[in-house]
DNA sequence: CAAGCTATCAAGCTATCTATTGAATAACAA
DNA sequence: TTGTTATTCAATAGATAGCTTGATAGCTTG
């Protein structure tokens, strides 16, 4: 009798997952986790919300189970459950990017001027050749957290002053978050202007990973 | 000085095609349009909801960019908007049943004692070898709008009358929407209590179809 | 153009979600 | 113990979402 209860409830379940997607908060928050675990008041201070509210979102994100957490004496450590919610994640991303015209037009208003691009096998040419060095703009514990090999970190806000470690010689590639992330179209822009040729890596380090995981065999169940 | 607001901007426009997979209702739809497009009422009486409510929740789907729908006559014809959204829909169901106990346990209780399986590669062998046949066993409608190559149609409720045509000399294979669709199973285990070698293929239409893509380079964007 | 069918709209009620506030709890250190 | 910090809980008000009902609009057919 009650089959149609069951279908229901299945659908009901899946959809706990669903719900943790639908809010632009919950969003920007798995957006930072793709790049590194956090604390709950450092994702309130990157997302600008109150702890509190972080909180509660973070516990629906749980809740769908997006996310795994763990106590760390006095804080607790927030991170995604895993490679296949990242990929998700993307997916998400990637699709309202490609189906969604406010996406669009939104991404274009918050990052501002195309800069140039390079593909990530480009990169491993010029990387093999050594006509040019990659950097890492995002802040420093997302660069600890995890890297393309043979990146080197210079956070955006340092850029300016570090300039001189940047070989002159050299073409720079600079990647950080994913398509999404503006800074290193900022880099890009402030070193094409201080006389230098530099270009964005296509994609950040949560695809590169993903990637790399894909081609090595340790793809999704 | 409005950074913050285009990116908060860009995390709202991509919250609206996350809202579409909020709803057990939507995810039903989905599931439904999955398989072939339909119109309204064919959802309506498909998922159990009344026809406006149905419309509502298409479009809802449709403002997330999951849908597109073209007017038919008097009908109006909604479908999924493109693979990407198939593959999307796929991941999140995916990764639900993976991360959430609820799910697990909901598909369990829907889907009754497990059946033996087979999976595509093993499928195409056997169906060179000529051992075994395979069967559709969804609504005639879904097959007609596409089908594993060389299956055969039986809709589940035909099954019992129409098992002559099936050659008793060969196993049988059974698929249907994918592996959270009970039609399989119950074939199965129809064709084994009729003294049958009956096996349930590994995921459905939607999985073949996509996995064909993918193998002819006909991938995502 | 009138009838009939399909889909959408509009209004209303209930339930759920969101962000805020202030209090409670957990881990740790002195 | 007491104090301190990080996180969660509880209660609230305002906004949104979900389903129902009855009216409206689009297309087709006679």
């Amino acid at each position: 009798m009650g089959s149609h209860d069951n279908r229901h409830a299945l659908f009901e379940a899946m959809a706990l997952m669903g719900k943790a997607f639908a809010s632009p908060v919950r969003l920007e928050l798995l957006d930072l986790l793709a790049q590194a675990p956090r604390s709950v008041e450092e994702l309130a201070r990157a997302s600008g919300q109150s702890t509190a509210n972080t909180s509660q979102h973070l516990q629906a994100l749980h809740a769908g189970g997006l996310l795994v957490r763990r106590r760390e004496g006095t804080r607790v450590r927030y991170a995604l459950a895993g490679e296949d919610v990242l990929a998700l994640w993307l997916a998400l991303r990637d699709t309202s990017a490609a189906r969604l015209a406010e996406v669009e037009r939104a991404a274009r208003e918050y990052l501002g001027d195309d800069v140039e691009q390079i593909d990530s096998e480009e990169l491993i040419v010029r990387l093999d050749r050594g006509t040019a060095v990659l950097v890492d703009v995002r802040p420093q514990q997302e660069f600890t957290a995890g890297h393309i090999p043979s990146a080197r970190s210079i956070p955006l806000a340092e850029l300016r002053q570090r300039l001189a470690e940047l070989p002159d010689d050299h073409e720079i590639i600079v990647y950080c978050r994913g398509p999404f992330c503006v800074y290193a179209h900022e880099a890009v822009r402030h070193l094409t202007a201080s006389g230098r040729t530099a270009r964005r890596l296509q994609g950040g380090w949560p695809e590169w990973h993903l990637a790399q995981r894909a081609h090595t065999g340790k793809g999704a169940a």
